[in-house]
DNA sequence: CCGCACTTTGATAAATTGAA
DNA sequence: TTCAATTTATCAAAGTGCGG
């Protein structure tokens, strides 16, 4: 499914490499689901439709403003007859000293970045724009549209200008909530939420095929993204993760049941039981069966020395 | 000696990571 | 994101140890 979905560069989607803004009319807007390498701002100036960002939709009315993180999952269906502009831009355009990973974006504080801002609340939070603010909003986007049809020497900086304005406007009247979301660690919360389903898929699904592609999936990011995102989260990898869960559950198994070790090794996941002595060994130290004696000797009392064997094979079973 | 359950090893294909 | 380098998974084959 994740794999399905394209990402676009600027390259691919604009007129320029630094930044771009269209309207309705300029070409076919994407009606599924995809990302793209730089930032992006929707605006809704007519027409009711619905936002899709990562695994949320919520409706979008006309006045209203969606921030699109480069490499964020999203879709924007615009029906027929509706009017919006999309502005287009790198991270280089928007702050060019801002030296961070565009994966890493969210980590930013606020205030190191504050045009960030309304991108890392989008997430949890709507913008609209009415009244002075809103024909301020399209008085902004006309001039950039007026801009960047014909480009001078000055234009970057006009047009950069104005789209800083822009997130101005909307920083203004959401100030408050935008800092409660960032003082919330809200930017934190969609990734722990990503995070659990990443962690609940592999729980689930520990008995079968487990690939980042599939857990991508299903938490509703790319794979590399989840990779980075669980090495950020845990400092380790995703199949180190999985290997835990299943070499765990194969100690309990070892331990409680008397099940034969390919047996076992298929229940928690491994298809070859020779890979999953090999891993077993790296984990714990000592193979499967070793490890299972091993543990049974602990926990039993200490029998041992050859006259009590001798003694209890002359008992019953049920000598305890 | 045999067969069974388990382990080890090697070759190879596939998936993941980390750098740019 | 992309891509090369590194890890990991799988398959095949063979070795080990043990009870019968």
């Amino acid at each position: 499914m994740a794999a399905g979905i394209r990402t676009y560069t600027m390259q691919e989607r604009a007129q320029h490499l630094d930044f771009d803004i269209r309207r309705e009319n300029a070409r076919d807007p994407l009606a599924a689901p995809h990302r793209h390498a730089y930032f992006q701002i929707q605006i809704n100036l007519a027409g009711d439709t619905q936002q899709h960002i990562g695994a949320t939709v919520r409706p979008f009315r006309p006045g209203m403003l969606s921030f699109v993180l480069p490499y964020r999952m999203h879709c924007v269906p615009h029906p027929p007859g509706s009017l919006y502009y999309i502005l287009s831009f790198g991270q280089r355009f928007l702050r060019s000293d801002l030296d961070v990973d565009p994966l890493d974006l969210e980590d930013v504080p606020l205030a190191r970045a504050p045009e960030l801002a309304p991108f890392l609340a989008q997430e949890s939070m709507d913008f609209e724009l009415d009244g002075a603010d809103r024909a301020e909003m399209l008085q902004l986007c006309e001039q950039m549209y007026a801009d960047n049809a014909q480009r001078g020497f000055y234009t970057l900086e006009t047009l950069r200008a104005r789209l800083l304005l822009l997130i101005g406007l909307v920083c203004r009247k959401y100030a408050g909530q935008i800092e409660q979301a960032a003082g919330a660690g809200t930017s934190h919360h969609g990734r722990r939420e990503a995070m659990a389903r990443v962690i609940r898929h592999i729980r689930e699904h520990l008995a079968e095929r487990l690939t980042l592609d599939s857990a991508a999936a299903a938490a509703c990011l790319s794979p590399n993204y989840l990779a980075h995102l669980i090495k950020k989260e845990t400092g380790r990898t995703f199949v180190d993760l999985v290997t835990e869960r299943r070499i765990e559950q194969s100690r309990e198994l070892l331990m409680q049941t008397s099940l034969r070790v390919s047996d076992i090794a298929r229940q928690v996941g491994f298809a070859d039981e020779a890979y999953f002595s090999r891993r077993f060994r790296q984990v714990c130290g000592a193979s499967p069966v070793a490890f299972r004696a091993a543990a049974r000797q602990a926990v039993e009392p200490p029998v041992l020395s050859k006259r009590i064997t001798h003694a209890s094979l002359s008992l019953s079973p049920e000598d305890r």
